[in-house]
DNA sequence: TGGCTCATGTAATCTGTTACATGATTCT
DNA sequence: AGAATCATGTAACAGATTACATGAGCCA
């Protein structure tokens, strides 16, 4: 994707809160942004690199025994380049379910693998919100801390949407039930 | 993005319903799958002509005066392909949200700046539902043609995110305003 | 001892966007 | 006459994934 890169923020935005290796970047790419973010190790690794050239990042030595390790820093000048990319508005919100193209098409193959599609879907959801639930329950406790607010806010928008993708998963199986009994 | 191919099946699909012209197939992308999908003449284009290479879908110049233009419709072997396509499980469903990025790394910046994405966000969400309501509201009254169910269905989807959206901007609102008074 | 997790990184490859190039028609 | 839209396409480039390469520590 020829798009702004949009890595070099969701590490800074990391490291902002606390040192962390690329390692447990990755691991918290997966777990506290999963549901709206991703990224893999191809793109994290060179790109934390890219950050220290740049002075955006400091890297740390902080290999245990005989295994390396590396924690990075923000500093001032990521710092600063985080909020000014906050600052900016958001370019383009990006939603690409396959899902719902399967679906779309569907006619091709019928209700039945329509139906299919929908279930596997609501599978997958039904996995993930309990994690988003309990995110934002703990959160709600000790929303005092500045920072948590923020998480707050976005594991809300998370906990909604997946909701709302559960109820839509049973009215269509309704619907399509009753188009399945008018074909007799 | 190293993911698997779907522009292929994007177009596949769109010609099933019927033929169309590189040009047309990129203003249905931008409007009935607007909301879930999107992709641009410099994918459109090369992908028409690696499918014609592959007997999936057929050229037929329909120039109209000295205006070039090219219509595409499916072959038995495209239909074949789409179908099997559909037939296998999504492999992914992407959310890639930059608001909820600039608004989970928002600490940085405070609250006022977080109203200001969500206010944003909110704006684009409201200039879309209209049309997504509307083609809802069309469907819902053909519902005989089997095509349309699919169509409706994902229509369906997408109006009651969009809402759900809505709602999540309000509930912020709210609570950011609350944040904002304890601050005093 | 074997397998999983921790840990870092590179190379090949893919897909997609952006910007450019070109030209006709239609609307105002 | 000029602008917007219709219409097709290419080339440069960017961003990301996947698979590979390497190796240590930990647990059963």
């Amino acid at each position: 994707m020829a798009n702004t890169k949009k890595m070099d923020y969701v590490l800074l935005g990391l490291l902002d809160h606390e040192p962390m290796t690329g390692y447990e970047l990755k691991r918290r790419i997966d777990t506290t942004l999963r549901f709206f973010w991703s990224g893999s190790f191809g793109s994290i690794y060179p790109t934390l690199n890219l950050l220290e050239k740049e002075g955006k990042v400091q890297k740390k030595d902080v290999s245990t025994n005989g295994r390396e390790k590396i924690a990075y820093s923000i500093t001032e000048e990521g710092r600063k380049a985080l909020k000014e990319w906050l600052a900016l508005p958001a370019e383009k919100d990006e939603l690409r379910y396959e899902t719902l193209l399967k679906l779309f098409f569907g006619n091709e193959n019928g209700l039945e693998e329509a139906l299919c599609h929908i279930n596997r879907f609501e599978e997958k959801i039904k996995a993930e919100l309990p994690i988003l639930r309990l995110s934002v329950t703990q959160l709600s406790h000790i929303l005092e801390e500045d920072t948590h607010k923020y998480y707050y806010l976005t594991a809300l928008f998370g906990v909604k949407t997946f909701e709302t993708y559960l109820e839509w998963c049973e009215e269509a199986r309704t619907l399509i039930a009753g188009w399945q009994q008018k074909d007799h």
